[in-house]
DNA sequence: CGACTGTATATTGGATCCAACTTTGCGTCG
DNA sequence: CGACGCAAAGTTGGATCCAATATACAGTCG
């Protein structure tokens, strides 16, 4: 088990895996001094971890009052998934254009340790390497900011991903999509493609709306825009 | 002249002006020290600061080697134009639907605030106008993250804008678009709205195909990923 | 003479310390 | 009894200090 080269990548990683792990609840101050010092470092790494987040809007800083994990309302992730509807799309429009050998063999490679972990029903690795088929899938496309954008939306509904897999129905489900998904990238359908993962995020949009219920969309901080907003001086 | 309330902001604030005025170049590593020194604060609040703009893209960050300001291929600056294409269109269209007397007048308010800084000949504030004249038309739609997206973009070539208001000629092409632009909102037409926005950014593009010329794509840093690819753990 | 290695220096990364602000609780006054 | 104001404690923000790493340079060996 290698550790990360520094410190704040170490503390950036377990404050993903806290927040993924419910240990950091929204609306919940994050206490600086108790989290560095449980992780047995000081308040400086951990308070450039903390913007990275925020820079992300995977957590909510106001100056003099700190940082709380984002509060998510449904509203809040069907706005994810619409937009990565529309990035994903265009993505995997540009990616199929240029499928070679050595791209399908990487998708191919991805597709199989999917498989492999399922049915080794080790959940954790199969949606580390579910994420890594479909950014495989996408990369091809060549534009590293659009793939950026992608990837701080998957990171947003993280925790909710968990759930998901947690369904064995949902789980061959998606081996199943991945299998059908894999021979359309062989054959460049750029079209098909795109219809294809539509329907595929589709299953996860519809299981969202059964698990996070009626939208209560909390009177408090709640909706999206955190930190960039906050920064900025301008509305 | 009132001064942000916490010091990181101020630094950020500051920083953004000198990637902007060219006082930092790109591939030119930040000197810590020197910077903090030099604007009279610690280097605490300047790492902070220097770890928002490595989350937008605007500098890149290598592990115990420090900042520097990113590099902006032409490759990378129509990337970025393709992907406000994507996200801009999609707000307008979300945005004419909810268009109603408070959101027009805001718009309105700004439109005359861009001329108004034309006349005076006053080119930062009429850049700064015009950049809130987009945001109340594409703020209607009502999609937070969609925004803040789009905000990053805008700041990704902020450099370049101010280029393209040195021209008079452009300056007055922007003013006749808008002036179009705010009476297609007013008649809530999605479409044509649409069009007169992806019309007016294109000028845009092809001032910088000009202005930046044959792609150089230096072969050091340069292109995109950056700070997120950098920080995960995965690719 | 060139390449490598070891060392010195500069620069970044992290820890500790102090200051500023926010919040909470108590007391007082209306 | 309620609301306002003040004071104390806790938490965040910033500065300084020390450690770790990378870079530059010089010396040495092939």
């Amino acid at each position: 088990m290698s550790r990360p080269p520094t410190t704040q990548q170490f503390v950036l990683a377990e404050l993903r895996r806290a927040i993924l792990a419910r240990e950091l609840l929204p609306n919940q101050p994050i206490r600086q001094d108790s989290v560095a010092r449980g992780l047995g470092v000081s308040r400086v790494p951990l308070r450039e971890a903390l913007k990275i987040l925020e820079a992300e809007g995977q957590v909510v800083y106001r100056p003099h009052r700190g940082y709380t994990v984002t509060e998510l309302s449904l509203t809040d992730l069907l706005e994810v998934y619409r937009l990565r509807e529309l990035l994903e799309s265009e993505a995997a429009s540009l990616a199929v254009e240029r499928y070679g050998a050595t791209e399908l063999e990487r998708v191919e490679q991805e597709h199989r340790a999917v498989i492999d972990a399922a049915e080794r029903d080790d959940l954790v690795e199969m949606i580390a390497a579910n994420r890594r088929f479909h950014f495989a899938l996408l990369e091809p496309a060549g534009m590293p900011r659009l793939m950026r954008v992608i990837r701080t939306l998957w990171d947003t509904t993280d925790a909710y991903r968990a759930v998901y897999y947690n369904s064995a129905d949902n789980r061959s489900r998606v081996l199943d999509e991945h299998e059908e998904i894999v021979r359309t990238a062989r054959d460049r359908d750029g079209a098909e493609l795109v219809r294809l993962l539509h329907a595929h995020r589709q299953h996860a949009v519809d299981s969202l709306r059964e698990t996070v219920g009626t939208d209560r969309q909390a009177p408090g901080q709640s909706s999206g825009g955190s930190a960039g907003a906050e920064t900025r001086t301008e509305p």
